[in-house]
DNA sequence: ATCGTCAAGTTGACGGTGTCAAGTCAATGC
DNA sequence: GCATTGACTTGACACCGTCAACTTGACGAT
């Protein structure tokens, strides 16, 4: 260890912790994978001894969530950005739906070791994204606009784009449209407009084709004339 | 190696690439996590030594990727079963959705290894999926019932399939549903009737919520009665 | 000023992993 | 009967996460 480290005094300890996980972001934001995030490679990029580690995260998947969680605050931030001043919840929801996108895939390995890997149960990322786009879904359904129990509908919703981001993380190579934003759009129209009619319809209600495509029509040619835009 | 092989003669290296195959499939299985696939145990379940697996698979990478690949077929089959003599294709699609979501919940570990890995570029798993669910599409924009590209609205619903399943698989301590179909189904709903509905209206074209929520309700109105069940 | 205490870090090791180079060995073709 | 060759093994390398035991240095009390 060439350059000796100045040991800490006692009560110092949780300065080594910080250093540890900014070292720990950043060979992440280098490598551009978990898998480059080893015990041994952090401790030396922070000029420690590797059992060091141990002092303060009590595994190396603990470490590695522990630096994964650290970008979530930044979702809620810009959560809270986006979606205040939005009178229409429809309209905030959707923009909740776009910022949640981004996010993912402004951060994919952190979106990725929290929401794609096997957790024994569920990990504290799911639970904060999956809340933000309840509560967002929840004043849809408080304004009447979307009906039923909120937490449903937003685990459709959750669904779809934590489907369409998480497909584009992790099949890279797939003949995605070269615009993300443009498949991205299309899943928040899907599933906004899918959620608001279906969510009005009892179960097994659902017409067969034909009938179906003519009343869509019929609902659809209002619209056409773009009475408004979506935000 | 307690028990000697008997050497394979010149020509039959294919039969051991097979018997590592059912190893690693069973160990799988048994396992219930892919980190359970080492080479040694593989090696050791054939009876075999561990290096020479290299000279049927590159990498410990590749035979996780063929034995996951193995139960591929399968998910051809369901879907070939399932959507035959469907007349009407809107039914056949969901019906498809459904297919896949069982699919996936019931070969996790494959699914997981296939679909929501960093591949370098995108796995054969991945379009294999893909593809079942667009040419389902296709089917229905032939038909009328949807319409735009078939390719981007099967992207779409592979999308918020892929979703549903994926989070169910890697977030088993969430609370979902009891009964998993109920929020499969919900999701089959959401992108079937959202799809529908979506393609029809052009882009930015969607009304305020109030608006929408009227003419939602005036469509679903007709739909109240149940005038059909969706299979 | 010195001593004991105790947190903070280090050393060294263990068992496990994927992977590779070199060697062994039986079956085959000539 | 001999050389060849494909199938497989041996042994090693570098790396990994993790742990037990040891060292070190700053502090409070005397």
């Amino acid at each position: 260890m060439g350059a000796k480290r100045t040991k800490a005094r006692p009560g110092e300890g949780e300065k080594l912790r910080e250093e540890i996980l900014c070292a720990a972001d950043a060979l992440l934001g280098e490598e551009g994978t978990d898998e480059a995030l080893t015990l041994r490679a952090v401790a030396r990029r922070t000029g420690v001894s590797t059992p060091s580690v141990y002092a303060h995260f009590p595994s190396r998947d603990a470490l590695l969530e522990a630096v994964c969680l650290r970008v979530w605050d930044e979702l809620a931030h810009r959560m809270r950005e986006h979606a205040a001043g939005v009178a229409d919840p429809m309209r905030a929801l959707s923009r909740c739906a776009r910022v949640y996108a981004r996010f993912a895939l402004d951060h994919p390995v952190q979106y990725r070791v929290l929401l794609m890997r096997p957790t024994g149960g569920s990990s504290p990322g799911a639970l904060a994204c999956f809340r933000h786009l309840a509560d967002a879904t929840a004043a849809c359904v408080r304004a009447g606009i979307l009906r039923g129990e909120p937490e449903s509908l937003a685990m459709g919703l959750w669904s779809a784009m934590h489907g369409c981001v998480s497909l584009m993380i992790a099949q890279p190579g797939f003949d995605w449209p070269e615009e993300p934003e443009a498949l991205i759009d299309g899943v928040i129209r899907m599933a906004g407009l899918g959620t608001a009619l279906a969510c009005r319809v009892p179960r097994d209600a659902i017409p067969p084709s034909a009938e179906l495509a003519a009343d869509l029509d019929e609902v659809a040619a209002g619209w056409a004339t773009s009475r408004d835009r979506t935000g």
